[in-house]
DNA sequence: CTTACCGATTACGAAATTCGCAATTCGGCT
DNA sequence: AGCCGAATTGCGAATTTCGTAATCGGTAAG
């Protein structure tokens, strides 16, 4: 992770569809430098995955959910995971122990995603926050 | 944005550098479609762009910002995108106006985010809650 | 029932990109 | 200076993307 590897990152989140061609001409380098730290950087964990951002309806939230003490809050989030309007679970510190990230078709859908979550034993509330406004860094 | 659409988003999701010749022979059409179905969804707006999602350092966090009611909360969060170690900024409905969600290198360089944060006359207060675990959906 | 039409899909050759790999360069170390 | 390993570079080959024209499917009008 030196500063080439910074900026080849600062150029895939804005498009990471970036020709490794293109990406070598901006930093000064040449393809296959670029294509091998980028291998390294998944490799290392650095990149997770090459993705989309996604607006697929008109309705974004985060729904904080606080969960029993007894529970295996890793299990609980693995299974929101696969829930298909899910783009992100986190497990945060804090008051609230899991943060979902979910981008629904409309609020009906989202009312589904909350309702899911809380008819889960080990879910002992939610607050939902809607985003209203989204600006990638 | 019919079911065929949702199943090209879902790959994409999963590995956005897939080419439009797997995808299209995992969802049953051809190069072409997905090439039009994806340009589509760009232009529609419903792919926002092609990313990547990182970890550059061992803490992300999510911080929730205050502002005091009589701000321009956009051009805050515009400020706040810019920030490098910044991957989202949101204006959310709730108790709090803007979540900033940032991935840095260490806890000396999320701290300096949040100080940056604090130091702005628009904020009033800040909550932080470091992101132990993420999925991806 | 046939025809005309429009958008979506398919087909295919050309251009661009990615890939594999060998040769070269660069730094650090003795 | 000389050596070693890692990173970088330079190609041709394979794959993917791209532009465009032909085809298909559904539908409304004659």
């Amino acid at each position: 992770m030196d500063s080439l590897d910074r900026e080849i990152l600062a150029i895939l989140r804005r498009d990471s569809r970036t020709p490794y061609t293109e990406i070598a001409d901006a930093v000064g380098t040449s393809e296959g430098t670029v294509r091998n730290r980028v291998d390294r950087m998944l490799e290392e964990g650095v990149i997770e995955r090459f993705t989309v951002a996604t607006r697929t309806g008109n309705v974004k939230a985060m729904v904080e959910i606080d969960v029993a003490v007894d529970v295996d809050t890793t299990a609980v989030s693995d299974a929101m995971a696969d829930w298909s309007e899910v783009d992100f679970v986190w497990q945060v510190s804090g008051e609230e122990d899991i943060v979902i990230v979910a981008d629904t078709t409309d609020t009906d859908a989202l009312n589904g995603l909350i309702t899911r979550a809380r008819e889960l034993d080990e879910v002992v509330s939610t607050k939902t926050r809607l985003i209203l406004d989204e600006k990638l860094g």
